[in-house]
RNA sequence: GGCGGCAUAGCCAAGUGGUAAGGCAGAGGUCUGCAAAACCUUUAUUCCCCAGUUCAAAUCUGGGUGCCGCCUCCA
């Protein structure tokens, strides 16, 4: 598989530390707050990464942290009178909620806290200490970057324009400008943890660091998040890991694009960000997770309700195609295969081959999406009552196996309530009996209730609306 | 100011040298009691503009225009 690394600018044959595993770390959310869509494309993207990677077989270790301490939260928690761990686990648990809504593989996360990792961080900033790339000044602990071989390395930053940038704020603590805080010391009333430099709490790259390390090992072989985060965090973590252990953090490094709302990012610092929460009230989240993977990750998407509105339809149309399939697979035939019939499993494979090329091409979900529609055209088009019906549950489990590496067409098919099905009998019956009067009361009864009613030639269907 | 990216139909979006995927919306048709779904046909002589390289360019080179991101907390 390719993979465009940010490190090297270039899309390059993807090799796991190990043979047949692959560990990943992504950078989670500060949990202050509810997630907002653009908060969602990396961990939509990634996810659909992973998935690949175990649709591939390997063994995927994949971790997205929680930052739980930070100026942010001690700000809210301040302002709402309550524990900082309070917030904390009110967002988490609002996160994992939101995850189960865009289909994240949440089984299959693991998220650490970045508050149940104090020790090892302090194990870290001491080692950092020893070597002589970090120094304490009166209990705040400050990483000095004139130690990190290749500082700037990943985003391509120049330190000497960085400085000149004078966008540096000038602190007189400092060594040099661009040295990045460790550990924090406590102000009066804020949480605290003991440490060898005073009562504190760590700096926010310091964390991503440590829980990598601490988790996946020294060299990880993906590490992802947003491209806002290159720098300065991806480049902090960078220095200060490869400052300890004197080996590469991570082999490969992968950024998606931002979305944005009127070609502006979405931001909460903008204040022009919508929650997943506030899209869940107007769409389903599946809605959601296939629009932010409707385009390349690394472009920038911009996300407005008419774009929604396309991709429900577009989604609704990948579900209509799958509900067809089953309902051949009841009623196709059990006549033996013929020539013409081994042609159809060939154009199957064939878009199967399709798909699986466009994800082996960093991770082209767009393109892939289109095989997807190919199998629903192809099965429409040439599937009948007459069909074999082992060819169907071929199509029917191909299609079913690549919608689960994007996270999507996972809704089960539900089962009706007995009154319903009365009904919907009832009406069967009734235009038999050309009663179309009584047939179209109960089909709008239906509707009222959120049922709705198909007659095609197959026989009547029906969907929740 | 420095660094990086993007520009493809009404909308969304693939495609990085061989003659423009896919989806949405629209139009016409088949089917149908009606509706819906499904299916068929149709919608970019052209890929922001100009010049160049080449038998061949949306794709490569140079120049221009417009937009976005990072350089400050940010996915």
């Amino acid at each position: 598989m390719k993979l465009y690394n940010t490190l090297t600018r270039r899309k390059e044959e993807f090799i796991p530390i190990e043979e047949g595993k692959v560990t990943i770390y992504v950078c989670g959310p500060t949990v202050y707050d509810y997630i907002h869509v653009g908060n969602a494309r990396p961990l939509v993207v990634f996810d659909t990464l992973r998935r690949y990677f175990i649709y591939k077989g390997y063994d995927v270790k994949y971790v997205v942290n929680f930052t739980d301490i930070d100026d942010k939260i001690i700000d809210k928690s301040n302002k709402e009178g309550v524990t900082a761990k309070e917030i904390a686990d009110k967002y988490i648990e609002a996160f994992i909620e939101d995850a189960k809504g865009l289909n994240l593989y949440e089984e299959k996360t693991i998220h650490p806290r970045a508050t149940e990792f104090i020790q090892p961080m302090i194990q870290f900033i001491q080692g950092l200490i020893e070597k002589g790339a970090a120094y304490n000044v009166d209990g705040n602990v400050y990483f000095n970057i004139d130690y990190a071989k290749d500082y700037g390395k990943l985003s391509k930053k120049n330190i000497e324009e960085l400085i000149s940038g004078a966008r540096v704020v000038i602190n007189d603590e400092k060594k040099n400008p661009l040295d990045f805080v460790l550990w924090k010391k406590a102000k009066e009333g804020e949480p605290w943890w003991d440490s060898p430099w005073g009562k504190g709490r760590p700096g926010w790259h310091i964390e991503c660091s440590v829980m990598a390390k601490t988790l996946l090992g020294d060299t990880i072989d993906i590490h992802a998040g947003g491209e806002d985060l290159q720098f300065p965090h991806h480049e902090n973590e960078i220095a200060q890991s490869e400052t300890l252990t004197g080996k590469p953090f991570a082999n490969y490094w992968l950024h998606n694009g931002m979305l944005t709302i009127d070609n502006q990012k979405m931001s909460k610092s903008l204040g022009n960000f919508f929650t997943v929460r506030d899209i869940k009230k107007e769409f389903d989240l599946e809605t959601l997770r296939f629009f932010l993977i409707s385009a390349h990750y690394r472009n920038p998407i911009n996300f407005s309700r008419e774009i929604m509105e396309q991709l429900e339809n577009a989604l609704e149309r990948l579900y209509n195609g799958k509900k067809n399939l089953e309902y051949l697979m009841e009623k196709g035939t059990d006549r033996p295969l013929n020539q013409e019939d081994k042609a159809i499993f060939k154009q199957i494979d064939i878009y199967k081959a399709n798909f699986i090329n466009s994800m082996e091409d960093d991770l082209n979900t767009a393109d892939a999406i289109a095989s997807l529609f190919d199998i629903i055209k192809y099965s429409n088009t040439n599937f009948s009552e007459s069909t074999p019906k082992y060819m169907i549950q071929y199509t029917y489990k191909t299609l079913m196996e690549l919608s689960k590496v994007l996270g999507i067409l996972s809704k089960e098919e539900e089962i009706l309530e007995e009154e319903i099905l009365k009904l919907i009998e009832e009406r069967t019956q009734a235009r038999k009996d050309k009663n179309y009067e009584l047939a179209d009361k109960i089909r709008n009864e239906l509707k009222e209730k959120g049922i709705l009613l198909e007659d095609t030639q197959e026989g009547v269907k029906w969907k929740r609306i």
